[in-house]
DNA sequence: GCCGTTTTCGGCCCGACTGTTTTCAGTCG
């Protein structure tokens, strides 16, 4: 089996805690800024040291040599000596142990060396029979925090998808504001990154009264535990299975405190570095010379200060955009209003909720200036896939619509078209004389979905290849948390995507966003176009746009990159 | 082990909070 980044990544993180865990100086560090950058590359790295070699290899940040010399090793003969061998001398289970709150290297090594636990069940045991507290350190509250850990990890499901933590966080945010305790509640974190799923909710206020934010967060009805409560922070647990921290700072330090909450661990690291290098000192307070501050009120001067320009939230995550902020060569991003139609979703007429008039009286009221209904096609029939015969009925049905909203003086433009099924084969389920009559093709996978990579790859590009297709829907088939994507080899799909001008959606639907961003940033390389449209199914899913376009975002799109940023006339001339 | 406006040696991001102990190490983000 081929080793994933994430695998590789894994290993790294592991290593770096046995070295923790045996007081090696430096190592761990090294060894965990090699697995955060490895976990975040956007290829293969077993293709890459297959194709290139492993100086290659070197190229990934914080992998030198001797790192590089240990994921050959991985690849080559899954395994790693030194690993095994210090396995061998503390054989336990680090990672189960490690995932458990408050719990640490440290912790781990000594629990194995007075009371020989090894893995998760162990230490469940022992804290249930009170011998933890009977260990030097450790105490009755350890003991109970520890057993409420476990108990957290066995119903927890880690990260939650964007679209469960968003509207939770804002939620949250707007009863925060209603108390009016704060001057001002910023929402940080990956929430503002948009990054696809979330491990916790970050929120930034500015107040004078502290003590009474701690303790109204502390209150919210989502709280199931309190797990640290200070004078200027506090940490929750929420009943939907994820953290929630809230932290006050003054107004003079709110620029540093965003800049702190909103980057990624990696990105704030090197800013940190950078500061070091030039004699500065960057914290969540300020940017200080000495004991002075010279930046912190607003972000822009601190990046201004480090000689970098200001960088957009969604792109921090140290994947190459520190760099480009040194070069003034930051991508101009698209916008969250940029976008001015949709052109992915269902009605009535297959599997959506609402009537084609519904959903496009509610695309005009959010401001869309044009919406293709692109219903199911018979294969799923599921779905009452429509048929040639459907589809022309259908034409005839938007005309008509199309005529009446004229006349009440509507400006939104209805345009007819289908998210048609690739048959294993890779032809399409609707003939290509019905398909030239509809203003836009989409195309997508339902079916198949274990298919071997080259079929796939192969299924995928026949399709895109007819003359008639417009769009690849979806492209990976990927479900956040449920479905993994299909094997598929996206970088020869990108290739003749590029060649027949065949465009790439990215879906906005927060359980798909897909394509996902690094896929989106692989595709920009080829000089792929995209559209981003909701996949909507109900008038409500039809504002998810929001989401598409933060993937988008993460990615370095431009407005230029996207064809439904174009008005109407613009748009049906990049249609075939 | 990594890295270089301190470039092949000598440093390595930084602060809040907790529990247990009484001055701080460990954990977390």
């Amino acid at each position: 089996m081929q080793k994933t980044n994430q695998d590789i990544a894994k290993m790294l993180y592991e290593m770096a805690e046995l070295f923790e865990m045996n007081d090696v100086p430096f190592k761990p560090r090294a060894f965990e800024k090699a697995a955060r950058s490895v976990e975040v590359f956007g290829d293969s790295i077993s293709d890459l040291y297959k194709q290139n070699g492993k100086l290659e290899l070197r190229k990934i940040s914080g992998v030198g040599k001797g790192i590089a010399d240990r994921i050959v090793e991985y690849i080559d003969t899954n395994r790693i000596r030194e690993y095994e061998k210090m396995k061998k001398k503390i054989p336990i289970n680090v990672s189960e142990l490690s995932s458990i709150e408050g719990v640490g290297p440290k912790m781990i090594r000594e629990l194995y060396t007075e009371l020989k636990i090894k893995n998760l069940s162990d230490l469940e045991r022992a804290a249930k029979d009170g011998k933890l507290q009977t260990l030097p350190g450790f105490g009755k509250k350890l003991e109970a925090k520890i057993l409420k850990g476990i108990e957290f990890q066995k119903t927890s499901s880690g990260r939650i998808p964007l679209g469960e933590a968003l509207p939770l966080a804002r939620s949250i945010i707007v009863r925060l504001e209603e108390k009016k305790l704060a001057e001002k509640i910023i929402l940080a974190g990956s929430c503002a990154r948009w990054k696809e799923t979330v491990g916790d909710i970050d929120i930034i206020a500015v107040s004078s009264r502290p003590r009474e934010i701690m303790n109204f967060f502390a209150s919210l009805q989502e709280v199931k535990d309190v797990l640290i409560k200070g004078d200027t922070k506090t940490s929750v647990r929420l009943k939907i299975g994820i953290d929630a921290d809230i932290r006050v700072v003054p107004k003079k330090s709110l620029g540093a405190t965003i800049q702190y909450f909103v980057g990624n661990k990696s990105h704030n690291i090197a800013l940190r570095t950078i500061a070091e290098k030039i004699g500065y000192k960057l914290n969540e307070y300020g940017l200080f010379k000495g004991t002075k501050q010279i930046a912190g009120d607003n972000e822009k001067d601190i990046y201004k200060m480090l000689g970098l320009d200001w960088i957009p939230w969604e792109m921090r995550g140290n994947t190459g955009e520190i760099d480009l902020a040194k070069k003034h060569k930051l991508p101009n991003l698209v916008g969250y209003d940029d976008v001015r139609g949709d052109l992915q979703t269902q009605t009535d007429w297959t599997d959506g909720e609402h009537s084609i008039e519904d959903m496009t009286r509610e695309a005009e009221r959010l401001g869309r200036e044009y919406i293709a209904i692109t219903d199911h096609t018979k294969a799923l029939a599921m779905t009452g896939g429509s048929d040639e015969k459907k589809l022309e009925r259908q034409i005839k049905e938007i005309k008509k619509l199309n005529n009446k909203l004229q006349k009440e003086g509507a400006k939104i433009k209805i345009l007819s078209g289908a998210e048609v099924n690739i048959l294993k084969d890779g032809s399409l389920d609707i003939d290509d004389k019905t398909l030239a009559k509809l203003d836009i093709v989409g195309v997508a996978v339902h079916s198949l979905f274990n298919m071997p990579e080259k079929e796939q790859t192969a299924r995928i590009i026949r399709a895109i290849e007819n003359p008639n297709v417009d769009i690849l829907f979806h492209p990976t088939g990927r479900i956040i948390n449920k479905r993994p994507p299909y094997a598929v080899d996206l970088n020869e799909i990108f290739k003749v995507a590029s060649r027949t001008g065949t465009i790439l959606e990215i879906d906005a639907h927060p359980w798909r966003l897909d394509l996902k961003d690094e896929h989106i940033k692989l595709a920009k390389e080829y000089c792929c176009k995209f559209v981003i449209d909701t996949d909507a199914h109900s008038i409500g899913e039809l504002s998810y746009i929001e989401y598409g376009i933060g993937q988008a975002r993460r990615a370095g799109l431009e407005k230029k990159n996207i064809i439904n940023t174009l008005p109407l006339k613009g748009l049906l001339s990049k249609l075939k």
